[in-house]
RNA sequence: GGUCCCGUGGUGCAGUUUGGAGUGCACGCCGGCCUGUCAAGCCGGAGGUCGCGGGUUCAAAUCCCGUCGGGACCGCCA
């Protein structure tokens, strides 16, 4: 039906008769003697010259037969890939008609509303940005597998109709036909499995999995996501950790060498060829420095211990468990002091009793004097402190927090990416393992037992392993061998060595307070599983479509899903989701409620 | 569960602060002209439940209340 795609005729065609097939992107008609047109497929647009009138409208569907010659002098189009020729003398085929598209196809549709894109979504896949990433997408995914295969990993599919597990996210659940009563639930991902497979003898399993969670969605999060998972015996975190940074090595190259017209993004500038060497930071670290366990380390602005210098002070608020402040370089001509008030309000929507800034000025000595509705409260002492600390200079803001830990580095890391986050398309790829994840992340304030930071089945870091006979107070310092891939403050994703030994796994358990009947009950095939010789075995799990999100400097990661749906979980496309016809719920043996409300 | 922002011909916007006739801009669409354009150009035209409902007012796109849709975020996401 056609000879060559629109994107690939080139000089060495001139001479050539070819046949195209495309869309019609524009038209640009001079009477009834001249018309140029644009066709377009997913490679490329080609210009197509008419010698008469040309009765096409935009986005028909033709096939175009011509002469591939060199445009005149002065005519050559350096915008274009195909700009130097065009093809001539050209007997247009119409295959289909088409109403005029919805929105514009071309750069301004980045303006468009997003559910009208959603709407005709078949129409907006049309467009260069959104064939650039499923394109880029399938490259990574395909990146991926190989090197998982080459990495000797063997990829098993596992059921998306599975037993309901109250752990974790909230669960999608299909409820059965046969059993009416009875419900499967959509795996949040397929973690017993692989675990299964470990005691089956996989030795080292992956899947490009689908995973579904029933929790609100967000720039980052959909419903139904993409992880590459895996799971390996015999193996510990070094292992793993290698395994998986080559994985997104391979990924990362596949993007940068891509074919033309599927290239990568600026995200990618400073990436010379794979990822490198990716650092590590332990959890404590990461909360300590950025406020988060999952730190941007594209910029500074880290949080700096101010705890001591107030560790007598005259002003109550600040005496607490941790004081903290980061410096805003350089902001003061550009912070309002209504903005200083809105992130006032800000901060305490987040959990700060309160946010104390300053404004950095000169002082009369030449240094720098800090004015602050709170420096009154202040000893010269500690105001110098904070200015030595912080390294304040003349035009900055400082803004410190002081609370119990973990809310003052929740708060000033939240604010701290407010304030000084560069955006998701600049700064490179900064990718990050943060290990030694705590074991529990804190103890329950009603039933005093700890809770689970992974899920109950994550080793206890070796060292540590004495603590989990101690008292409950000791037991948040517990480490667990849980580690996390960061890129550019996005969680890319998690993993953890397993307890595969049941005596421990009945410690943890009982730590946790899950009883053997209700460990039975819950996850008692996984245990019976590790009765019959379970290898020692680790994993991880990362998420595809944030990873190629930000290597085309997307910051949401709809852009790179086919169909994906709004922040409500609706698709504007297919109207999901609906009601169901009666019949079918009585056949399922279920009856709605009225609406709440 | 919560906070903030947005909603005006097919698309993107201005108009809303300070109420006064659906007023305007760009693109698209329809028709005409046009033999080297490339976001072609020129001329003409059509196209509106100002998201929806209620209230205040002589008068509401504009003010108030509610609601729907969308987005960003907090909580949530072991």
């Amino acid at each position: 039906m056609r000879s060559l795609m629109c994107g690939e005729v080139g000089e060495e065609h001139v001479g050539s008769v070819l046949t195209v097939c495309g869309w019609v992107a524009r038209r640009r008609e001079h009477g009834e003697h001249l018309a140029f047109l644009d066709l377009r497929d997913h490679t490329g647009i080609v210009q197509c010259v008419v010698d008469g009138a040309a009765d096409l409208r935009s986005e028909w569907v033709v096939r175009v037969t011509g002469t591939v010659r060199l445009r005149p002098e002065g005519t050559i189009n350096e915008q274009l890939a195909t700009g130097a020729v065009e093809l001539g003398d050209c007997r247009v085929e119409v295959l289909n008609t088409a109403e005029p598209p919805p929105f514009p196809l071309d750069e301004r549709a980045a303006d468009v509303d997003e559910v009208v894109r959603l709407r005709h979504r078949y129409v907006d896949l049309r467009r260069v940005e959104m064939q650039r990433n499923l394109r880029t997408r399938a490259r990574v995914l395909g990146a991926i597998r190989r090197s998982m295969d080459a990495q000797g990993f063997v990829e098993v599919e596992t059921p998306l109709l599975i037993a309901s597990t109250p752990e974790g996210a909230r669960d999608f659940v299909v409820p059965s036909r046969q059993r009416p009563g009875s419900f499967y639930a959509l795996p949040q991902s397929p973690q017993l499995f692989k675990q299964l497979c470990m005691v089956g003898g996989v030795d080292r399993y992956y899947q490009v999995a689908r995973c579904l969670r029933d929790e609100d969605l967000r720039a980052d999060r959909q419903f139904e996501f993409t992880q590459l998972d895996a799971e390996m015996s015999f193996a510990d975190q070094e292992d793993v950790l290698d395994v998986i940074t080559a994985a997104v090595d391979a990924a990362v190259r596949s993007v940068r060498t891509g074919a033309p017209g599927g290239g990568g993004g600026s995200a990618l500038d400073g990436v010379e060829a794979g990822i490198g060497e990716v650092p590590r930071m332990s959890w404590r670290e990461a909360v300590d420095r950025f406020g988060s366990d999952k730190p941007d380390i594209r910029f500074g602005m880290e949080l700096t211990e101010l705890t001591d210098l107030f560790a007598d002070t005259g002003f109550n608020a600040f005496r607490a468990p941790s004081v903290k402040g980061i410096r805003h370089a350089g902001a003061s001509g550009s912070t309002s002091r209504s903005l200083l008030d809105d992130l006032t309000e800000t901060a305490k929507r987040w959990g700060a009793k309160g946010l104390v800034w300053m404004r950095v000025e000169e002082g009369e000595d030449g240094g720098v004097r800090l004015v602050s509705p709170v420096a009154k409260f202040m000893s010269d002492a500690e105001l110098a402190g904070v200015a030595s600390r912080l390294d304040a200079q003349v035009g900055d803001v400082l803004y410190l927090v002081a609370d119990e830990w973990a809310a003052t580095t929740h708060v000033l890391g939240l604010l701290r990416l407010e304030l000084g986050r560069p955006p998701t398309s600049e700064g490179g790829l900064r990718f990050l393992w943060v290990v030694d994840f705590p074991l529990f992340e804190s103890i329950d304030a009603v039933t005093g037992r700890p809770v689970p930071a992974h899920h109950p089945f994550t080793m206890p870091h070796p060292d540590d392993l004495a603590a989990l006979d101690g008292p409950s107070e000791g037991l948040l310092a517990v480490r667990s061998q849980a580690y996390d891939l960061v890129l550019n403050g996005w969680e890319l994703g998690s993993g953890s060595v397993r307890i595969h030994r049941r005596e421990l796994q009945q410690q943890v358990l009982d730590l946790l307070g899950i009883g053997p009947e209700e460990a039975a009950d819950r996850f008692g095939f996984l245990l019976d599983a590790f009765r019959f010789g379970a290898p020692p075995h680790a994993g991880f799990a990362f998420g595809i479509d944030r990873l190629v999100a930000l290597l085309l400097g997307e910051d949401n990661i709809r852009e790179v899903i086919a169909f994906p749906k709004t922040q409500s979980g609706t698709d504007p496309l297919t109207g999901a989701p609906t009601s169901v016809d009666p019949a079918q719920l009585a056949e399922l043996g279920l009856r709605t409620l009225p609406p709440r409300g």
